[in-house]
DNA sequence: CTGAAAGCGCTTACAG
DNA sequence: CTGAAAGCGCTTACAG
């Protein structure tokens, strides 16, 4: 017993107007008489009438959505960007729809699909290893919808971003590190095709080298942002002649599972090793030991992503609209980083 | 310089034919002669033309997108669900939009609005706390679209469920720390009104008394799934007179919390108590100890879920449908309990 | 197998 | 301030 669907001619009718005046009420009462607003109100409230989204899309040729594209959606990485996001666009009366580059088999020809299908009005995309082909469909798309990095971003492309001070915050980390004492400083990088990877290696051996500090080929151990990646780390590092005394990995998660793996060895941390990671998940702060870190607001970050492609897409070719955003992080000093011995 | 919207007219003109053979080319090439669908093709290929799904919504009365309903999006025990219910949705051509509970301030006519105003077609409710109202509202919903429960369920509605072995998971966990030997055992609770602490709760009880083993009310310890909440029974154990010599916790999170904080006060898991969780998130495997716990697999739950949810939405009032489903967990013995002393 | 035409439920110039 | 009417881009009975 489906009851059939309300609509304006519904509203219309019963409060004894047109279409279009209910249309005119509903988006923008202002244009409207008091009394006849009064009417609309009342026959919007006695119908129980809701908007059909679809139809207003259709006509306004908007979706009222925004989707996010992220590297997985396993990654608890993730959450709280979503949730700064999702915040932002629910404000705004957009939906947030999500998929995942992992799922999206056909290599980036069904992401396109919803900026041109017209599911979605823009994009933001969190995972900076998309495939060119596809980085390149994105910025030709014949609609040419907005589209904006965060966290991550792409190298040759010219999306606009949000990111966090990686540079300034590795060499917080660094210098944290040497203040403690330690002079042997080893880096767990991300995997070797990320850009974030890049960037912090990078601003690592800078910052190693301003200090005057040695810096052996294998003292930058390769990883993969993963808890199983810190686990290797560890035993690369275990394997070393000449050990470093701190560890700054560039993830949190590889900083997690290094310290546990080295727990498995019997080798404790701080005590023996200093370990820092980067980002300050949730669960940073309940590790044992309570790790030092540096600390990104993520909710922050996916806030300002949504801002700035919602600007966009609300003023398409504005001139004014940044073209990029750089988020401040904090060292977090905890329990696992201490002077050496 | 944005170019004319491709439309089914285009491609028609450029392939000879009317809009309709077009359309029945793209939604059901069977209908069509083979050098009609030939022509037509052709001239998508050449054209570019991609469909906009907002009109055909409209048209056949389908939003083909599905809400997700969470709790907290910053909770990384959702993750591994969302990406079960994506993967499924996106192979049958549908998307996901995600909400969060906490986010939808205006109680539940929000929510509301998703399914009433055509964005979605159905709705995947991961959240057992909904308010009353807002339940009441969903089920009496004047279009009445699908809803389904996933993991947690709403007592008193009738909304179909994928939930996971809840009570046969908690005596596993009862029976494992029984057979360890251990006599005294504690049981920290998710938040008071949640199903799934009832239904834990009321298990462990069972078992318990089924192995004729004391229940003093104490060690019925109120938490609510989080770390902080394991820290915080920690601390309640601590202060016990008569401490029991195994502790299962509702989730994962709590049992780590309760680890951790024991850690700082000098107490060794499993040496002075042995602790188990429930849920097997990823990084019970990597804690220090890694953790024994109950496994649910979550992607599991999540393809079910959206399965389950899809068959309605295409089959609507079919009474074959089932009405729930019931997924199996595992114990998963790690090194978190032992024998006691 | 194919086409002409109606219509999904809105919004918005255009008149008045 | 309000209404009549066109149209957003599709799909689908209805004819043929």
């Amino acid at each position: 017993m489906a009851l059939k669907t309300l609509t304006l001619q519904d509203v219309a009718r019963v409060a004894g107007v047109s279409t279009a005046t209910v249309s005119r009420t509903l988006s923008d009462p202002n244009v409207v008489s008091e009394s006849t607003r009064r009417k609309v109100s009342d026959a919007v409230k006695s119908t129980g009438y809701r908007i059909n989204r679809t139809a207003r899309n259709l006509r306004t040729q908007r979706a009222h959505s925004v989707l996010v594209l992220l590297p997985d959606l396993a990654n608890p990485f993730f959450s709280n960007i979503l949730e700064g996001i999702s915040s932002h666009l629910s404000s705004q009366g957009y939906s947030m729809l999500i998929a995942s580059t992992k799922q999206v088999h056909d290599s980036g020809e069904r992401l396109i699909d919803y900026l041109d299908d017209a599911r979605a009005d823009g994009m933001i995309v969190l995972d900076g290893g998309l495939a060119p082909d596809v980085v390149e469909m994105l910025a030709n798309a014949p609609q040419s919808k907005p589209v904006l990095t965060a966290c991550e971003w792409i190298d040759g492309a010219s999306f606009p971003s949000v990111r966090c001070e990686n540079r300034h915050g590795t060499r917080a980390a660094v210098n944290h590190l040497y203040d403690l004492g330690h002079r042997k400083i080893a880096h767990v990088t991300g995997p070797a095709d990320n850009v974030l990877t890049q960037t912090r290696k990078a601003a690592f051996a800078d910052e190693i080298a301003e200090l005057r500090l040695d810096l052996p080929p294998d003292w930058i151990i390769p990883g993969d942002f993963s808890l199983i990646g810190g686990c290797d780390a560890a035993r690369a590092w275990i394997g070393m002649k000449d050990r470093p005394t701190a560890v700054f990995c560039a993830s949190d998660q590889l900083a997690l599972g290094f310290i546990a793996e080295l727990s498995r060895h019997g080798i404790s941390v701080p005590r023996h090793v200093s370990v820092m990671g980067f980002d300050d998940i949730d669960l940073a702060e309940q590790f044992i030991p309570p790790l030092t870190t540096i600390r990104q607001d993520r909710l922050i970050i996916g806030e300002t992503a949504a801002k700035m492609l919602m600007s966009r897409i609300l003023n398409p070719g504005d001139p004014q609209a940044e073209n990029s955003a750089v988020l401040p992080v904090s060292l977090v000093i905890r329990d696992s980083t201490a002077p050496p011995q």
